[in-house]
DNA sequence: CTTGACCCTCCAGTGACTGGAGGCCCTATC
DNA sequence: GATAGGGCCTCCAGTCACTGGAGGGTCAAG
């Protein structure tokens, strides 16, 4: 009928430690058995299948205590729901621009650097002086 | 001829309590008067710099702590230099990777919602039930 | 002599877990 | 009845790279 923390771990794909931490902050609140022991329903296997997937998908904690709200919420707008996904999906964007400038500019020092059993490095170079550019330029 | 904190900051562009913080860790040693304060030379800023153009550039501190040991280290190979950063960009090129997945995945579930004032979403519908799709294919 | 800007140390918090110590519960086996 | 094992519990500490704040000393100007 009910599961233990172990049978919702595997079902879930979420580790047993990472669930406990859930229900310590308020986002899930499954019932104990006299033992002491949690004891899950299918509703909070439910609920914490949810939240794996929206943190799959990067949202924060907060996000997904709040897209559970709106999940649970009848009288919800989509367009509640669909904020905070646009919210993510700016940040989402920031993030990879933000990496694949990092990523050109060490692209191109890693492409100038010889590798080899000689100190000269233009990455060392770029480093130390910041002019952001090598031979290739 | 020698800074405090302040003007550092100020020219490195990294905030003082940055500073203090790369102290404790042993990045930077710099000297100290006799009235407590720390001060910098010439060196400590560059020093400086050469870590906030690395961090900037994503490395992590404890890369960052061996890139100005090679830099410091004439008998130095290119090669090691060249190796830490090719980790580094292999780390980057799966962040992005990863962010694009889930860039695709999000946008496509925004695309599908009306973000109206009526309750359906399939937003959540996907978070709920993990599908993966929804009418637009 | 006071104001204000600057500097100091130490402690706590961030996000989202993760690892580990120390110990109880339950079933199976000898 | 003792023991071995696996699973469960709580609580504490650590991760990464800072950041904020309390509480207090230092210094130049007016």
């Amino acid at each position: 009928m009910t599961m233990n923390i172990g049978d919702v771990s595997r079902r879930s794909g979420l580790p047993a430690k990472t669930i406990r931490y859930y229900e310590e902050i308020g986002l899930i609140r499954p019932a104990r058995s006299p033992n002491g022991y949690r004891s899950f329903r299918e509703s909070d296997l439910h609920r914490l299948a949810f939240l794996g997937r929206a943190r799959a998908l990067g949202f924060t904690i907060e996000e997904c205590r709040a897209l559970l709200a709106l999940y649970q919420d009848d009288g919800r707008e989509s367009a509640q729901v669909k904020q905070i996904a646009e919210g993510h999906l700016a940040r989402i964007d920031e993030k990879i621009a933000q990496l694949q400038s990092m990523r050109a500019t060490l692209a191109h020092l890693v492409s100038c650097c010889a590798g080899d059993d000689r100190p000269d490095c233009p990455i060392l170079d770029d480093l130390s002086a910041g002019t952001g550019n090598c031979h290739g330029g």
